[in-house]
DNA sequence: CTGTACATAGAAAGCGCTTGCTGTGACGTT
DNA sequence: AACGTCACAGCAAGCGCTTTCTATGTACAG
């Protein structure tokens, strides 16, 4: 029924071996053997079995790439930078190699299974995007699996996430932080000094180093913050505009509103057009990751960028082995703080 | 060094058999023997080998969707939902499966690579999402691949998508015609005659379709359109500020201009509040897929809604089995008209 | 008490491929 | 002229699992 390696053996006169070197191209095979062969598997439309191939040479040509949100652009521009960079080649068989994304949907039991699936598959690498989940046992559980995931030999990579020591893993940091103290610098330098924060979901390491990174920049400049000034949301445009009201509400007197990322400033401008404020004239907005959308909108936002696609190809680079690993296994990757008209000085 | 299925059977004292009955749940197995089994396998910490699984099984727990642009919510939201629906029981193994979205960027190559590849993995089933190319060779090319796909126990779902008949595919399509068609009534409907359209890039089906949709309206209320009243671009939202721009050039007396998709529109939106128009009182603007920010801007889109959520589940339950295909295979997922305040009569 | 049916476990034959090792001619060397 | 050397090609042993068929023990009927 289905075409085998040994059919097109037979077809092209030659043993099955020599059809499967001709197909992964490590060994030496004379030309007009290899044509012969070529031509067989193309007139008997020949396709290679993954799984038998993957069993007998204990590697998959499978990538895994793990994201929290494949409906938020954030991740989907990593996830495709890093399939960008799959694919071509640098294996086993200089051949294709299937990158997978796999949505966790910040779930850290999907995240759990995906790994396992992966595992399973015996995945040449996983690369995992996007901020961790903090939480002592899940997090000893994401370790533990990670080690084991290199230990079989799948390159680990983490994307835009906190390194994981122990493990063997390559780490491409952002600097939250970092980024998010510079661009709260940017708005007390122009004045403001009552500032709200929308801050995403509890318990992710990148909300938290956002949140570090402002209020470090708070503190550097001598404001007490007022309690009342922080929101928690989630990581969308909806929330961002809640979150806004709230904040309103609760301190009319703000000047300026930071966001956890641009989706949420982008929510947080609507509210506050919808309540009849002026951008920036009346409150500034910032973002952060400076998304495509975020040079596009009126005024434009001024955020914080974040090199996705760089980071991201840099990413799958790695974990195909086509770049070696920074030293040490971690690199730190800087935000660039973008000035743009969301944010101007306060008024008088 | 990795442990096996005959570890765990050594361990537990029983047959390899036994122990990948007990893993597969389809063969009766005492109720000792299995914990007998299940305890090994937890204290092992074994890993079933998925390559050697498939090889032996003849079918593998992967689930393909293929998607042009990941980094669009368009095909976020489905991809999301697709998978979402995918890791419930009922497979072989009432166990998970492995949803992998692939990446194809649009290219019509890519489409076909990642096919071979998931049929290479003698994938469980395929989604393809989005509009197809309109490419003869190409489409004969991918009409085959899925045949054979489905000839080889694959099955393959077509998601928002035209019906390949013949293939043996199930088909969800969007009414991407007549949802133009109605918007553009709307839009006539408010007294508009001078309409302007941004459609998305050439030889795509649902770029035609949604264009046949407008020009459909257009007819069947006498108005004659104006050659320059079309711009093509691509499906984002900085391609529908740069085609707005040029609209507005060519026929600056335009009231509506209507948008290949919500993101063109708010490019569009941009454009015109740049142009310094106001929404919708100089000029109305319409969007279609209704993504959700939609209803978040400002002034809320009128547009068309699609169930990308909904049609995502049913395409991933029919592709998992769980959900019997429509009758003939086919199956039209109607849009639906969200009027909303970025469209009101023109001026006068 | 024997015979038949049933429930459960094991033996073993692959699934389709890779790869270490073993030929085997064709050359080049001394 | 005899003998390494090399470039290729083939043999055959698995890779770790599933599944058919067979064996065994138990229960129940006659």
């Amino acid at each position: 029924m289905t075409v085998t390696l040994a059919d097109v053996a037979a077809r092209a006169q030659v043993s099955p071996a020599t059809v499967s070197r001709v197909l992964n191209g490590n060994y030496p095979v004379a030309a007009s053997t290899r044509e012969r062969v070529l031509k067989a598997v193309d007139e008997l439309d020949y396709v290679l079995n993954g799984p038998a191939s993957a069993l007998a040479a204990a590697t998959s040509d499978l990538v895994g790439i793990l994201v929290n949100d494949i409906a938020d652009p954030f991740f989907g521009i990593m996830a495709s930078a890093i399939q960008g960079e799959i694919g071509g080649p640098g294996g086993r068989a200089g051949g294709e190699r299937l990158g997978v994304v796999c949505n966790t949907g910040g779930s850290p039991e999907r995240e759990l299974t995906y790994l396992t699936l992966l595992q399973r598959q015996r995945a040449a690498a996983v690369v995992l995007t996007g901020g961790a989940i903090e939480n002592a046992s899940h997090k000893a559980a994401m370790d533990t699996k990670l080690r084991k995931l290199g230990d079989a030999g799948t390159r680990v990579v983490l994307c835009g996430r906190p390194p994981a020591p122990e493990t063997g893993a390559v780490a491409l940091t952002f600097d939250n932080r970092g980024g998010g103290q510079e661009l709260t610098e940017h708005l007390i330098g122009l004045g403001h000094r009552r500032l709200g924060y929308i801050a995403g979901p509890q318990e992710r390491t990148t909300t938290r180093h956002r949140l570090e990174g402002h209020r470090a920049a708070l503190a550097a400049h001598g404001i007490e913050e007022d309690p009342r000034w922080t929101v928690h949301g989630r990581y969308d445009r909806r929330s961002g505009y809640e979150a806004t009201l709230e904040l309103l509400r609760r301190d009319p007197s703000l000047t300026a509103v930071v966001a956890a990322n641009d989706s949420v400033a982008l929510g947080a401008c609507a509210a506050l057009r919808d309540s009849g404020l002026r951008i920036p004239d009346d409150v500034s907005v910032a973002g952060f990751d400076d998304l495509p959308f975020s040079i596009d909108v009126v005024p434009a936002l001024t955020t914080v960028r974040l090199p996705l696609t760089e980071a991201g190809a840099r990413a799958g680079r790695i974990a195909m082995g086509r770049e070696e690993a920074p030293p040490g296994g971690i690199a730190a990757v800087r935000g660039e703080l973008m000035v743009r008209g969301s944010a101007a000085a306060p008024r008088e």
